[in-house]
DNA sequence: CCATATAGCAAAGTTAGCTTTATCAACCCA
DNA sequence: TGGGTTGATAAAGCTAACTTTGCTATATGG
């Protein structure tokens, strides 16, 4: 263990914990900036999070949206009266649990993920505008990288 | 302009909106995730933005730090505040400008920054340690993109 | 030398996004 | 059929991270 022969910088697990500081302040940056920066009618990011997975994942009730995005099922119960209030998402009863609620996305609420009129994602895009094809790419690679980082968390 | 001859998909502009939303989506889930496994102790998003700033650009008053973070300059009292009561910056008087003050990192505080006590970036090295290096350095890639991001918004 | 601008600070209020505590209805099993 | 479990919800409270409002001290220009 530890550099032998060599003098190569930083090992392994200490480049990984630097990366990992240097991701939290890019990714707390970013993310200050957005909320900073949020307009009443636009979705939060606990909104635009389960808005998302439920789109891409298809209908869940609630609790297991909740145990998803890692809160309680009290907190997802607020998320969700969010988004049906809106009406971006549906609650219909399940026929074979009466305590069970199935939650879908709705028309317009699939129409709002690919919506130009969202706030945050007209700020981001016109910041994205200034990077190069290239550099744009390379987020795009990143992207799923950090959806998967942030299910590990 | 727009797509002509063939179809490729979608348009330059579209695939920016979306790269935007999912980016949205990505670092949102991040920053909730680890400011929910946030602990007594640990350094919160602001803080950790401004003392990362300080030690990269050396020594500013609280007023350029606001502009730099694009907060008020109360808000940027609080956290300077924050970060003193830690001892991980100093408050010094500007000779020059008695109204001025130059807030500096302490010895202390460049050790934070590197410091694996952090819990968050703890959480976050660990989440990065079920990466392939390879993916690892996609990420290493990413980062300044998403500093540079984080500053045009 | 005085009016105005600037820098920092303090206090109170706001919002997002959680939590814990508490209810209630529906299910399940002995 | 009665008792415990489960799913959803409601209400109240907390923290991070801002804001606006208002103050004080220092600097500066006519």
């Amino acid at each position: 263990m530890g550099a032998v022969g060599q003098d190569v910088g930083l090992g392994a697990v200490e480049e990984t914990v630097r990366l990992g500081g240097d991701l939290r302040v890019a990714v707390g940056r970013i993310a200050r900036r957005l909320r900073q920066a949020h307009r009443t009618g636009d979705l939060t990011f606990s909104e635009a999070s389960v808005l998302a997975r439920l789109d891409r994942e298809g209908p869940t009730t609630p609790g297991v949206l909740a145990e998803l995005e890692r809160v309680r099922p009290q907190a997802m119960t607020s998320t969700v009266g969010a988004l049906e209030r809106r009406g971006l998402i549906a609650r219909s009863a399940d026929v074979e649990d009466g305590r069970r609620v199935v939650v879908s996305v709705t028309e317009q609420g699939r129409r709002v993920l690919t919506d130009m009129r969202q706030a945050s994602t007209m700020r981001l895009a016109r910041g994205l505008e200034q990077f190069t094809p290239a550099e744009r790419a390379r987020l795009e690679q990143a992207v799923p990288l950090l959806d998967r980082l942030a299910g590990l968390l």
